[in-house]
DNA sequence: TTATCTGCAAACATTTTGCAGCGAG
DNA sequence: CTCGCTGCAAAATGTTTGCAGATAA
């Protein structure tokens, strides 16, 4: 056996893109497209093309290290994933905005609801979306 | 003033196509993909056009016939909205087998939320996704 | 050096739309 | 008869991928 035989950490590269991409992220709390991105970097003076922040933004996601949801338009949306425990959002329909809303009673229900039907490791995507205050 | 001065109900037509399409989501419980009702129908003799599908589910959608979620892969899914009571489904994902499940809680949940952050007309998608019993 | 990453552009899949003709009302 | 609906195919999106060259380790 070799010192390290577990395939599953495929460490990333350090570039200047990733950053950038990892940087935009950071700078926001709401979700943003793989095309705001890249738009958003192109503004800042990084240039990093449009397939390299697909990339990217996949292989975060697939790291764990942001959320994607779909908007109602069909695009992916990402946001880094800072938070160690489970929330959920309420988006506005009109100009996006993203409240975090945490559901203690939501979570429990899910696992009782499973539980209940003998499923096992379950998981759950909820979406919450309406119009808001300012919008309305 | 015209004897009907309400603009919001425009009518569709009677046509063969839309009745095709309005018996495909009729004929199931689970979402299905506009291409997927497109192949059910040319399956069943009907011949619609891929386009009509899509026009006629829009529409559907708008009139708030159907219900529309998004796919993982971001494909818009629909079904048919007849049930009055709101339900949601926990989708095995070994077998695909899918349980309805109820969520009188959950739905006030949601709403107590919704109303607490001042949004209104708040809609919700939730997807429980888990090992069904059979699969585990 | 060498394997990975990047950029570009072409390929893709899904959904939308223009236009001529059909058909419901 | 009229106007909306349909079908086809082309166009528009959003996302993925092949390949040659750049670059981190």
């Amino acid at each position: 056996m070799s010192t390290a035989d577990a395939p599953s950490a495929p460490v990333q590269r350090d570039t200047r893109q990733r950053r950038a991409v990892a940087g935009a992220l950071a700078a926001t709390e709401e979700f943003r497209s793989a095309q705001e991105i890249h738009a958003l970097l192109r503004d800042s003076g990084d240039k990093v093309g449009l397939a390299t922040v697909y990339r990217t933004l996949q292989a975060m996601a697939d790291g764990g290290e942001v959320d994607v949801v779909r908007s109602e338009a069909g695009e992916a949306r990402y946001r880094r994933c800072a938070v160690d425990h489970h929330h959920h959002h309420l988006i506005c329909r009109v100009c996006g905005r993203a409240v975090e809303v945490e559901g203690p009673a939501f979570e429990q229900w899910a696992s009782a609801v499973a539980r209940e039907h003998g499923f096992a490791d379950v998981t759950h995507t909820l979406e919450l979306t309406g119009t808001c205050p300012d919008c309305a």
